[in-house]
DNA sequence: GTCTATACTCTGATAGAC
DNA sequence: GTCTATCAGAGTATAGAC
């Protein structure tokens, strides 16, 4: 990639994201893209044949930067605890860098939903590591019992709708561009406050108030 | 409405929003709609004039559908807790109902943010009465202290993104359209219960154990 | 590999008959 | 109000020179 930085597929690539992400595949237009990337229009058909394979290069790599995270808090074998608090504060941070991605990965994909589901499977995308992790964590009594699915339904929710609907919640709480962002950054440790409060074994059960 | 109920410009409203929603604004065809209402795509333009002014007829239409929800929890003067669940039980069950709304409102939006801002002031969303009510019930020691902001984006992402990342979800956890919904059905006491008990004052706080 | 010029299709919008 | 026919523009894709 080192020396690929410069050349002309690369620039199509960074301008077509751009452009794909901001306007979606329907709305985005190859003459755009050319100017972004500072070339011509039939370029891009050298390179990419049509708009839909450049598409699909996008989506693509774009999936595969997101991809990561989700493997590592499925996957990785530290605490429970340890990786939700983990995953918010990298989840939130690449959201901050890339804050329009959420939305195009959602409505893109359920455009076109079957461009999904290998993909996901190709990553390792696998949730009974994670489930086998809470059903020993619950029987250690460290957790409350919690399915995976609402586990990561809740935490990414948290995380990614914020910037989903960031314009309908800056114009609900009438917050600027610049305050939204810091109302994101202080709930890397909100939301593992949220989540793992709930998931904490109360010392107050009624047998302890009676014991 | 109940004459209108079956004339044509009834028909194109009903038609354009199907397609609209599934497509977006640049994925939808005039065409399309036109077959969907059962009639010419001419007609769609003597009673709409322009494609930007049927959508942006759709836009308001479904937005207010869902403005109602949003109004009750910010204004309403029951107690907290009970605004909570009550807001999770409709809003899912509306969701549940409109499953493609989510999308369509958050991407539309996004596309062009101003048109949001105004429509939202014009339906009474104010979180200043929420805020105040969150305030009196810290003081009474009802609850927890937070923002209204951290609350209303927890309730709303948790119960909002389920729909917006279906297809994702729905093949992470290799789930069917059926096993979904009724996950998201239980939901409507998952949330509540998450939310409010993080809000419940603990008794087991410092000063307490050593009380 | 990169450009200019152009072919061709799709689609929003209008004209005009009924 | 509703239709058929058609225009005008936009947009993807290709041909062909350099």
């Amino acid at each position: 990639m080192s020396e690929a930085d410069h050349n002309t597929e690369h620039e199509i690539l960074e301008a077509a994201k751009k452009v794909f992400i901001r306007k979606g595949l329907d709305g985005a237009r190859m003459q755009e893209i050319a100017d972004e990337a500072g070339i011509n229009k039939a370029l891009l058909h050298y390179y990419f044949r049509t708009k839909e394979k450049l598409f699909e290069s996008i989506f693509t790599q774009v999936l595969q930067g997101f991809a990561p995270c989700i493997v590592a808090i499925m996957t990785s074998d530290l605490p429970l605890f340890t990786k939700i608090e983990s995953f918010a504060d990298t989840y939130i941070d690449l959201l901050l860098e890339n804050p329009y991605v959420p939305n195009f990965l959602v409505n893109e994909n359920n455009r076109n939903p079957e461009r999904f589901v290998n993909m996901l499977k190709g990553q390792g995308v696998n949730p009974n590591i994670l489930r086998d992790q809470i059903k020993r964590e619950v029987e250690a009594g460290i957790i409350c019992d919690i399915t995976v699915e609402n586990l990561m339904v809740n935490l990414v929710s948290l995380c990614v709708f914020p910037f989903a609907a960031r314009n309908i919640f800056c114009s609900m709480f009438g917050q600027n561009e610049e305050e939204y962002n810091m109302f994101i950054r202080n709930r890397k440790k909100e939301i593992p406050k949220l989540i793992i409060g709930s998931l904490q074994p109360r010392p107050n059960k009624p047998h302890d108030s009676v014991a």
